[in-house]
DNA sequence: ACCTGAACACCGTTCAAGT
DNA sequence: ACCTGAACACCGTTCAAGT
């Protein structure tokens, strides 16, 4: 009858990501994390719906983290401090968990639950909102997201090629764009 | 001894492009592209060295789409009115072809040629030097990206849900950025 | 010179059989 | 109640054999 768990679903999401990080998407095969929680492949089944499934697992493990580590490093007091530090917060932690970051946005396959969705963003709204005005807030937010995402994004794709001082030039844009949003 | 061509690298291309756009990069499987072009899978290793590569090509053809389409959409006079014909160009692009558009972004497999690069970053930098000063070029231009790869990423991942006017705040982050960026 | 079937080493997933 | 081997339908890729 009975026979004993001999893994949990924690530690496969785990193993999920730190596959995903150490050699890429393609290399989270069922097999391979099966492997490393000592267990074969059919048995993931009893934890996880599948591999789409648990690549979705991973992402909002990770959309929970980043929302937490930008949430810490808010004050709540000057807003284009606070969002000087949610950009970079933002981009660190982008840069520590490349790999599955990128879930983050990717379409299909992965898929952030809406209530870790939205919690990631409470933080951000409020911040644009002290910054650039109530009425818009949502638009200002959607400005500096689709900035710092884009900005990670291309960096993590190795698309910042033409040299430069790419320190200087994230310096820039920051600048900019809290004097752009100030109301 | 002589077995005639029964294909074409541009129609092997062709077709991935096509299937990677109808039905997800996953759907670009080598015996699927071989049932479009009328041939055996073995024998698109003749024409490609294989899916990665495959996969990098259509990369290429859609980056130098792209260039085209955004210098034809300039006319060198207005820099602000270039900058926002530029993004308008660039994100309508992208929402006609959302699934090979994230090729050009996605570390790794794909894979821009320098030469391909080059040109679709020419005229950006051309209208960020006159609208920001050449002294920030680089920076300007960087920022102009980042924005509008992100804005369209997000888009295309589905990661605006917060409903409220999408148009309204592309607007308002043109507006805004290009305000940011005059001298 | 190109095309093909057969083969190899992989996948994800299902399921009956074990404990 | 969970774990497993075996099986199925797929992959990408190689290669000897055909024309």
């Amino acid at each position: 009858m009975a026979a004993p768990a001999r893994t949990t679903t924690d530690a496969v999401v785990t193993a999920a990501r730190e596959l995903i990080e150490r050699d890429g998407l393609d290399a989270l095969t069922m097999q391979a994390v099966a492997r490393v929680v000592g267990v074969r492949a059919p048995s993931l089944y009893k934890r996880v719906d599948g591999r789409d499934a648990l690549v979705a697992l991973v992402a909002n493990q990770v959309a929970e983290e980043l929302a937490s580590e930008i949430d810490e490093a808010l004050d709540g007091r000057d807003p284009a401090g606070d969002l000087r530090a949610l950009a970079t917060t933002f981009r660190g932690f982008a840069h520590r968990n490349p790999a599955s970051y990128l879930l983050l946005f990717s379409p299909g396959h992965a898929g952030v639950s809406p209530t870790s969705r939205l919690r990631s963003v409470a933080s951000l709204r409020d911040v644009a909102a002290r910054l650039a005005g109530a009425e818009h807030e949502l638009a200002a937010a959607r400005l500096v997201t689709s900035w710092i995402h884009g900005w990670v994004a291309m960096e993590l794709a190795g698309s910042f090629q033409l040299g430069g001082d790419l320190e200087e030039a994230w310096e820039y844009a920051l600048d900019r764009l809290v004097a752009a949003l100030r109301t």
